[in-house]
DNA sequence: TGATATATCTCGAGT
DNA sequence: ACTCGAGGTATATCA
């Protein structure tokens, strides 16, 4: 990893055309070869970037003037990020090695996990058929039956958005072709569910439950509660 | 902004949990405050991070050893980045001041504009009627009329996609419920349109165009091709 | 402030 | 190589 701050002019053409006026910046160049330019504010997302595999080739600046050198960074689809450097206040390198990586917890796989062991509450006395119950077209997250034995589709989302009312709807019109399964209700399962994705969800006779990761993690057995 | 090159491990609690157990990597702190952590890879996406606003609070490690300090970054959402340090290999700071910013070109309302500006180059004779023109469920990019009067809704993308196609059907779905709109068609344009949107969108009557920005931007006034 | 749409989205998994 | 889905998406715009 190498970290130069400097004063330097960015110019990207590919996806789109960006241009970045002389200032002082970050200039971020990774093992992978990646490069990425940061202004002193937002964690997240750098002002320009090329993402690896990408090549660097510096072209050395005329002359004598501090600076001066002409970074180019290309791809292979052809977008080109060039950085002019004007003046150059730090310049460090340091070998990171590789990382051992991130872990995460409560993220959508989970959610379905704790739904399928709790799916009593989407509705009292209702069953687990199966988790990804297959289709044509992709898995159901939850194949159930509720009390009074009737099929119904579940489709658990983090983020309930309008897309994942599209995809319920494309598993439900495909599963009532299936006389077997009898009719197929759809509940829409999310710990969020935007104004848009319910307002779908109700013209397509869908249900919408709001899902809460904590209570769903902390449901106890039901016996412990009549003490 | 200060660039702190150290062993570190990091846990992030707050939409959900994540952990990075102790490696070296780059930690940034801009001077709105916001945190991240870089591994030797990736341009664009840190490991884990802290936004805007936030605070760093700085435990000293305790007893003798270098490092050993517990860096604390929160939020008001009560969202907390902890950072415990081992070694530190560097850590430099400098002023960069505020950033001049971006300057985009090719966006997609740079398309919708330039579009809206020649919808002749959707069919001759053709008239707009309005940008964004408003539904129940949303804008749609422009409202047009053919050379035989008759209205046409376009969705402009810059990269088609599947999804792009099953928005225009919710429009046109709305928009053919009210007859005094006559009958709606859809052309469904963008820089790139997959394979898939262009079946979805064939299937659904709905008309592919592929926009060229360069063309767009290049279509000089008509009556100076006379000369 | 909340909702909505865009993004050089990025990134990973699966085909 | 391409597609699809998820993301602590982030970010800007608009009500």
């Amino acid at each position: 990893m190498r970290l130069v701050i400097a004063k330097c002019q960015v110019d990207y053409s590919g996806r789109l055309s960006a241009h970045l006026p002389m200032a002082t910046r970050l200039i971020l160049v990774k093992a992978d070869g990646s490069v990425s330019v940061h202004a002193d504010d937002r964690a997240y997302k750098p002002l320009n970037w090329m993402s690896p595999p990408c090549t660097l080739l510096i072209e050395p600046g005329t002359g004598a003037e501090a600076g001066g050198d002409v970074w180019r960074v290309v791809n292979k689809a052809g977008e080109e990020l060039r950085i002019t450097l004007a003046e150059v206040h730090t310049d460090v390198s340091h070998e990171l090695g590789p990382d051992p990586g991130l872990v995460k917890d409560g993220v959508e796989a989970h959610l379905q996990e704790l739904l399928a062991l709790h799916v009593q509450t989407l509705g009292e006395g209702w069953t687990l058929v199966r988790r990804e119950f297959p289709t044509a077209i992709g898995p159901v997250d939850l194949m159930c039956r509720d009390a009074a034995g009737a099929s119904v589709a579940v489709e658990i989302k983090r983020r309930g958005e309008i897309d994942g009312v599209e995809q319920l709807t494309r598993y439900l019109e495909l599963l009532n072709r299936d006389p077997l399964l009898g009719p197929v209700s759809g509940v829409f399962a999310a710990q969020e569910i935007k104004p848009q994705a319910r307002t779908l969800a109700a013209d397509r006779g869908i249900r919408c439950v709001q899902l809460d990761y904590d209570d769903l993690r902390g449901i106890e057995d039901p016996r412990l509660k009549l003490f």
